[in-house]
DNA sequence: GGCGTTCTAGAATATTCGCCC
DNA sequence: CGGGCGAATATTCTAGAACGC
């Protein structure tokens, strides 16, 4: 007479008075046994419902039948009505309510209404699972991005290792362009070698100075802002200067990329002439669109007042050398230097602003710890100048080659100055 | 009545208060032995519990009972209400508490608190905390991530200047080339420079076309692709072409890497000759491993292959040069030339597999949309090939060797952009 | 009788109840009206509570009055045990139930258990939100991640293409150079060649050779450690070395970095000369900052020093140069070369180094260990140096001067092959 | 720190009310 | 109008928690 753990008291107390032959004319199962039949609703629930439950409500004892998934078995008859009060009968039915099989009653469940607790167990739990994943994402991702800083210092490396040979071999480009200037002046030409010594170095410092000086004075102003104070930008320069004509500006400038900006929505590629960097929607004050447009600006200004000043002086000196190819017994052996003086510069300005990158915003609303440098090493590429200057040169030598050289370096000017 | 160490006083105590059979009409084993009753609970917990318990609270009892684990037997005829008060009986049941079975309470332990509800608030409160150091992860995972992007586009920018550079060193040294031909092409020999050299130098630009020709349409192919449409590549090359005759395809390209692949967990770094790139794990069948190998197989066995045909070749004009001093005047030129055609030639072929890294990881599991664009610019350097494009020359001396070389940078050309 | 409506039956009852005189033997109103007191609990439970509610046990009772906020006066005799039954009185109290205040009732309300459910669910819901959110994050990174990975390892393609084709010019300019040299000296200077050409050649192949011997020697105990010993390195130096005297060491490598060091207290890269890299915050001695300045002032120093050698080196010859370009016919070939020699050496060792510029990696408290692998390519750029050594020269003609570039060859490709 | 006692709360079921189609 | 259901309350069983030992 004790009910099943797990099967509420409704449901044994239910089986058991349906069950019972002693009030069979007010409750009984149906002929199949599938369903049980309340025969007088009215004395049933006053006189059966009390000794099992604690009212004597139909409408009670319905509802908790609802309450466990029983349904009402509508009556063929039910258009008619019984005038006797003895046919308000009411039958009921359930999936696994049977006779002679009450071990079926543990199937039978009580509706719930949404259980929070069992919900909350298993979310957090499953919670916990995932944020346990992403934290080895996070992991991975902080390692993966430490390995890429890491690349990208053995790039700037390189890069600037490369850069370096590079100016190294100008600088050999320059010393040939030199030795065949001199051999072949001294040669050609007897009476005008002794110009040359002169004319070239005055006409370096004359000249170079003109054109270096502004790109030095760009590098000093542009990449101290950009590149970090502390890296003195080695000069090679002046030794050059003084070595030879066409001079590499070079300037050793280490930038690193410490602080991190908000992650940027858009980012405008760049090449060359117009970097535009990432910016960064987030933070208004100090964006990193305000700081990219102020660093870009800047450069692009220069740049841009260089290349024209550039252009000014470029074009004055290939006027000149056009017109006076008249004399040419002295004069080849400096227009040919100022062309490929030309030859060498170009390029150069392009560079100029790419150093300006570096830059220090910190990084705000980082409540953790993670202050994470992206260590990354970033020499500035030396911005060396490949300036060189000779002009066109017609001599009994050789002077057309040597103009039809200078002719094809001038596009090349305006064509980086157009980048 | 000594309690068995290991066994509460609670469990010996009750053992025995229900197996007295001096109480019996108060508190009894159920007739299977399984559970005990509690017949008169008024009166067992005045009379009863004292004997045993500091207590006559029949609720401190049954908090006891329920601590070890008993449950209340629920009687069916709950339903109805004893007006004496001589029908209240209650029945608990243990699994391990049985008559005649004393040793069994051992096998019953008292509950210990658990706590869950605390577990939950700190489990709730421990979450969010995470989850604010996870979003504080990811914002400084952005940052950084968008100063790499940064010092890659600055990367790509002072590789490309860098490109530049050498392009227009290039160029350069074409000129110096060309100078140095038709100096001592014009001086040296007068009638040595007609020799065939050239004839057979002609024959080699003939074929390197051939042979080039299908590189740059690779180059068309591939680099599109792998750049991004919306960045026009800016063109120097056309200046550049009417400039010089030894022209650099110049071709800034930005590419942007729209596609991420799943995270690498663990990647073996290889240097020099092989290198191997990033692999996924997930897809093996475009395993970056893959992709990266074949990438690398192939240009490396064009390296290879190059590099043996160029030894050849330039041993060819070495050992020339060394074993026909004699014949300085004029031959020192040609063999030269050619070797110095050669020169130009073999290296553009790294590039070649440059453009090979357009691949098509698939990224699996990925189950969100990202629609991210690591707005990363890249210009693709230009390729300039290294030929030496000859100009127009005019000089009766030897403007057949410079329109060799002119020719010669032609395939060259065509030799970069296949890649 | 009637409850007021917003008024539970529990409360209207029980002020009933407590309020009727008839049962205040058995339940009645403590002296300040303040609480009420159930007598006998025995008798009250039995005769009383079913009058009013739909059972007679003193526990539901009691656990409504809790429902309602009501409390347990707790009695200060409750230390002794009362033998008889009539001593137990049990004492409830609630604010807002008073005697002869029934319309205080509205004030009491039942508890419900809004307790962790309603809070929890609305937080979890949150959490689970963010952490989808987190995930989408996660996977964005990744993206971003991979295409910074693909990104550089274009970089490194390009870079190392560029790198071959600043070797393939350096050979071209060695070989310009030996055209000069063989032309200039088979056709300008018979006499003259055997002049102080060869002394200052020799003695500069001499000084020559101990200085860049120690920076291969330098590259070669670096080199090894940064790049990966598992790659051979790429020989196409063998066939250089046959082919042209003054040669590159070109080698293409690649390396990947496959492996994601932790937060990598001891790195090594290095690039030509020495590179460190990033180092590991956790170790303080060897903070990143400290090993920064290190770097920087090491290359600086070796930078300035170099560069200053190379000056006085470079200066002398040009001096000559311009101080003996009386003796042109045979003077102009060795001072040439010897600048030219000179040239070809210095910066590329130094650069090396160079690289180590800056960083600024300040990575504070990073708890996490990170495991990460970047599946970098990381192909290892070539340390060509551009040392051309001049040996020692004797031939009637040139020769002596070639034979001087391929032997300067040498040291290079060992260098590169000891890489 | 485990155990015992007490007060209170949680949780599931039970009862009632009312709504709504 | 009545079957079904939501919701509030009620009853029961069990658990949490504070405190003392």
């Amino acid at each position: 007479m004790k009910q099943n753990y797990q099967v509420p008291a409704f449901l044994t107390k239910l089986w058991t008075l349906v069950d019972d032959s002693c009030t069979n004319e007010l409750v009984c199962w149906s002929e199949e046994g599938c369903s049980f039949i309340v025969l007088d609703e009215q004395r049933f629930s006053k006189e059966v419902l009390p000794l099992y439950y604690k009212h004597c409500n139909m409408t009670s004892f319905i509802r908790q039948l609802n309450m466990y998934g029983f349904h009402k078995v509508v009556p063929l008859d039910s258009g008619l009505l019984k005038e006797d009060g003895r046919g308000d009968s009411v039958e009921f039915q359930h999936e696994h309510f049977r006779k002679d099989q009450p071990h079926l009653l543990t199937l039978i469940h009580r509706k719930v209404s949404v259980s929070r607790g069992v919900d909350d167990a298993g979310q957090i739990s499953q919670i916990l699972v995932e944020i346990s994943q992403a934290r080895g994402w996070q992991d991975s991702f902080d390692f993966k991005l430490m390995a890429l800083c890491r690349d990208n210092e053995s790039l700037w490396r390189e890069l600037n290792s490369l850069q370096q040979k590079h100016q190294q071999q100008h600088r050999i480009i320059c010393k040939i362009m030199q030795f065949i200037i001199n051999t072949v002046g001294s040669k050609g030409m007897k009476g005008l070698k002794r110009k040359l010594p002169m004319i070239e170095i005055s006409g370096e410092t004359h000249s170079v100075p003109k054109y270096s000086r502004p790109s030095d004075s760009s590098v000093d102003s542009n990449l101290p802002s950009f590149s970090m104070p502390e890296t003195p930008s080695p000069q090679d320069i002046p030794q050059l200067d003084s070595l030879s004509p066409g001079v590499y500006s070079n300037g050793m400038v280490f930038s690193d990329i410490t602080h991190l900006l908000e992650p940027l929505p858009e980012q405008d590629s760049d090449p060359v002439v117009e970097n535009t960097c990432p910016t960064s929607p987030l933070s208004p004050a100090l964006s990193p669109v305000d700081l990219t447009l102020s660093l870009l600006d800047d450069p692009a200004g220069q740049d841009m007042a260089e290349k024209l000043a550039e252009r000014n002086e470029l074009v004055d000196p290939l006027s000149l050398i056009d017109s006076s190819l008249a004399a040419i017994q002295a004069y080849p052996l400096s227009p040919s230097l100022d062309t490929l003086d030309e030859l060498f510069r170009p390029t150069s300005e392009s560079d100029t602003h790419t150093p300006k990158r570096k830059r220090e915003t910190k990084q705000g609303g980082n409540t953790h710890s993670y202050k994470y440098t992206a260590g990354i090493v970033r020499p500035v590429l030396q911005h060396e100048d490949l300036s060189f200057g000779g002009d066109s040169v017609e001599a009994d030598i050789l002077p057309s080659l040597l103009r039809l050289a200078q002719e094809a370096s001038i596009p090349l000017h305006t064509d980086t100055l157009s980048v």
